[in-house]
DNA sequence: TTTCAAATGCAACTTAGTTGCATTTTCATT
DNA sequence: AATGAAAATGCAACTAAGTTGCATTTGAAA
């Protein structure tokens, strides 16, 4: 049951359960692609305040519950860890609609960087032609 | 020669060999990492008017001069054509000092996307820690 | 049911980048 | 060298994304 397990996300952090937050992560648990906050604002309703939810998208995305992309200037939102915390997926990048898709990342990959630096995390963009476009 | 090659890079593409142009890709040609606006405003100069030098890195990267890399909401900008080009190459993001650095990507990947979506080009964002922190 | 930190709503601000337009410059042609 | 047109510049005003300060409200622990 959906409203258990955001109940749960939230409690589980000590943020308090309010009327955004819900709908908030209602709306990221059924999305099947990253989040603008235009794209979030439209879905929730106009009445929703700017910082309030700039504010919560920073807040979950400090707690892991949600991570986010940049896309060309414009930051994106996903549910789930990003890939700093050990969680490995991928972002595919529509070249037609620009919509960003979270994609589960499969094969190994070696990269030779330079004396002296030290790799924590690999991260992959894959761009091309979603099945929508 | 540097001052040649930057001639031959303007010319060919039909690009007028203005003052700032040439000190930009001057710039650009001894950069040891990708720039921003800023950090080239403070290279060239205070007096380098803003319109200006993001026209002509736009005309740089629609060219194929430079290629843009988004790093959390700025726009980057390294010699090079970017990676929608055949030329294979990731980049290096330093978390302490927010650096991003070109390197060369070896070794081969393989992504599996969900049915009908097409990949075209993989990009390549490796975070960690570079050689001067 | 009181209490208080956390969250909200509003307005004002910042930062990155863009646009319109008049002036200047490059470069090819004479 | 002089000319002329297209390209590039400089300036000001604007937009879009995101942030900040502060007074008010709300959730949940006591």
């Amino acid at each position: 049951m959906k409203h258990a397990m955001i109940d749960d996300l939230l409690q589980k952090r000590g943020l308090k359960r309010t009327k955004l937050r819900i709908a908030l992560l209602n709306h990221f648990l059924s999305a099947k692609h990253a989040l603008s906050y235009l794209e979030i604002k439209g879905a929730l309703g106009e009445n929703v305040d700017k910082s309030t939810l700039y504010r919560n998208l920073t807040t979950f995305e400090e707690a892991g519950i949600i991570h986010r992309i940049d896309h060309s200037g414009v930051a994106k939102y996903a549910f789930g860890k990003g890939q700093n915390d050990g969680h490995h997926h991928a972002h595919f990048v529509c070249d037609q609609c620009e919509t960003v898709y979270c994609v589960e990342k499969t094969g190994a990959t070696t990269i030779n960087v330079p004396k002296g630096f030290k790799t924590k995390v690999v991260q992959m963009i894959i761009r091309g032609t979603c099945s929508y476009c």
